[in-house]
DNA sequence: CTAATATTGATAACTATTATCAATATAACA
DNA sequence: TGTTATATTGATAATAGTTATCAATATTAG
């Protein structure tokens, strides 16, 4: 579902670029799109490392950040930790709940705050292209 | 207006925990109530310095992440930028626009935004405590 | 005034990210 | 299929921001 798609874009990315399709790229890739949610560099990096032993940490970060720009990853940073990547190609838009005793974040998604962040943001003569709304507390779990 | 409330705050914090009420302590504070808004610790070490060159960068980093925890500051990160601090006593809550060329903040606040995001959060059983909304965009000058 | 201990300032340590660079791999093209 | 220009890799250094360490000093209760 996708899968074949998101390669493409990656490929097709790294062409335009004029750059070179690499196995550790492949690997990457693969690594990538097998992966679940929020996943942080050294996530990936030992993920890749199971098939690929020789992978350098610099490599699985360079690569992450090509994905990034093409819009196959998209990167979350959640306080003071580390950066987090998670899937964005066919994956819809939406926001967090982040738990501040378990740290588990929960997808959420609600189409009127994010009609009324166009309206307020056209109200303040804002073009808005992206956001990020986060909202910490205690998930039904911690209580 | 509200400067010696917040220096009560400081104060009874400090009491409370057992700790010193000192020097620098005072001036720490009162350079920070005397700034503007989403300052850096460096901005805030700077303006210290003018009146107190003998203070310690640490010292103005302890002293700003008590003022923190005493709900005197509000703690933003922003991207990957350094952290940032804005007051919070007898501030209102905001969010924020961000602008992706200049860099400046616009506040903003819908009461509307804030009434879903409670909803949102009841809905997926999750107890809301804080929240980070920030959009990302272009402002009027910058376009 | 004394004593217990919190604070300070300099700086080291730490964390995460990004840059550097020589060796190697890729891919265009002769 | 070679040749060649150059992009990539992996190890590691550098950087940036934050936090910890520690001896000297300041504060405060008694
Ligand atoms: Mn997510
Ligand atoms: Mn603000
Ligand atoms: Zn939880
Ligand atoms: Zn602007």
């Amino acid at each position: 579902m996708g899968k074949t798609e998101a390669r493409d874009i990656f490929f097709n990315y790294i062409k335009e670029k004029g750059l070179r399709y690499t196995k550790q790229r492949e690997a990457i890739l693969g690594a990538f799109l097998a992966s679940g949610k929020h996943i942080t560099i050294d996530d990936l990096y030992t993920a890749v490392k199971k098939t690929n032993q020789d992978i350098g940490y610099a490599t699985v970060h360079r690569n992450l950040k090509l994905m990034t720009e093409c819009g196959l990853a998209d990167e979350i940073k959640i306080g003071s930790h580390k950066a987090r990547f998670e899937q964005k190609y066919g994956h819809e838009h939406h926001d967090h709940l982040i738990c501040m005793k378990c740290g588990r974040f929960i997808e959420v998604h609600d189409e009127k705050i994010e009609k009324l962040q166009g309206k307020l943001a056209e109200a303040n003569d804002f073009v808005p292209m992206r956001h990020k709304l986060e909202i910490y507390g205690m998930c039904k779990k911690c209580r």
